[in-house]
DNA sequence: TTACATGCAAAGCATTTGCAGATAA
DNA sequence: TTATCTGCAAATGCTTTGCATGTAA
C-alpha cells in the first residue's frame, strides 16, 4: 500500500481510507493520498474545501481547488467523509464516519459532533416507495456573548 | 390594515403576517404585501426565491430579484418564515411557522413537513454559555425508482 | 419632506466544467 | 500505451451590493 506517512499503521483511519480508495477502483494518486492524510490523520474534523486547500499549502505542497473539490466529492461518494451544509454558502466535510449528529454554534461558525447515543430520536416508518438515506440533526445554538437577534 | 386581497379575514396566516410586518416597523409596501400574500395564502409551502419570482410574474406583476431576496431575509428575521438549506446551492423558505421537521426526497428535490409530534427527539442539556436557537431535523430519503448510488 | 424601499446592473463567492498536459498502471 | 487524473482559467448559478429613482408616512 502506498502511504503518505512513514510509519505504517494498518488500523489508522488514514490506512483504512487508503484501502477503500484502492478497492474502489479510483487511483491512489499523490493528491488523493495527501488529502486522505490531511483528512484522516488528525482525528475527527469538520473542514471546508478552502481550509483544506490552505492546509496543503502550509505543507509547501499545492493541490488545485478543482482537485480539492473533485476529491472531496469522490471521498463523499465512497462514504469516507460526509458533507454537511450548515448555511447556504459553505459546505463542511466531516471525517467522522460513525453515525452522529451536529451541534452548530452559529455566531462562531463552529461545529461539533454529538454521538448518536446522546440523542434519542424516533422517526415514523418510511413509506415503501422511499429508502432512508440519512438523518441530519443540527442543533443550532448561539453563544450568549452574542446579544443580537439577527 | 392594508390588504392585498379583497376579503378581510383577521385570522388568516396572511393577515397575521401583515400585522407582524406593520408592528415590526418595516413599511408594508406593495411588494411586501404581494409577497406576504403569495407566501401565506396557499397553506404551508417550501419555496425558493426563484419560484417566488416566477409566481409573481405569472400574476402579471413584477418584483425584482433583489427585492425578493431582501424581503425573504426580512421575513425570516421577523420569524414569519424559516430558511432551510437542503443542499449547498439553494435555500428554500418554509411558511409553516409551527415547530416541525423535514422530510427531503433528494432525487426529486421535494420537501415535506413532519410535525414535531411525529418525531420523538431528546437532546442533552445545552451548556449555560450557549442558547438554543433551533433544531433542524432533515430525514433524507430517495425514491426507490432511483437505483443509482450517486 | 425625508427616511426608507425598490430595481437595475454589477459584483461576489463557492463550486463546477472544459480541455490541454501530466501521470498511474 | 492509454485510460484516468490534475490544474488552470473560464463559466455557472445563487445571492448580495451600490446607487439612482421611487414611495410611504
Amino acid at each position: 500500500m502506498i502511504m503518505e506517512n512513514k510509519v505504517f499503521d494498518p488500523f489508522s483511519a488514514y490506512s483504512k481510507a487508503l484501502k477503500k480508495i484502492e478497492e474502489s477502483g479510483i487511483r491512489p494518486t499523490k493528491q488523493r493520498r495527501i488529502l486522505a492524510r490531511m483528512l484522516f490523520e488528525k482525528g475527527d474534523r469538520h473542514i471546508s474545501a478552502e481550509n483544506l486547500f490552505d492546509e496543503v499549502k502550509k505543507e509547501d505542497r499545492k493541490i488545485s481547488m478543482a482537485t480539492i473539490y473533485n476529491t472531496l466529492k469522490q471521498f463523499t461518494n465512497l462514504g469516507l467523509i460526509r458533507e454537511i451544509v450548515v448555511d447556504q454558502n459553505k459546505s463542511l466535510y466531516c471525517t467522522n464516519n460513525k453515525s452522529h449528529y451536529h451541534l452548530y454554534i452559529e455566531d462562531e461558525g463552529k461545529i461539533h459532533d454529538i454521538p448518536t447515543e446522546n440523542i434519542n430520536l424516533d422517526i415514523p416508518s418510511i413509506p415503501a416507495c422511499l429508502t432512508l438515506h440519512n438523518i441530519d440533526v443540527i442543533v443550532r445554538v448561539r453563544s450568549v456573548k452574542d446579544k443580537k437577534k439577527s
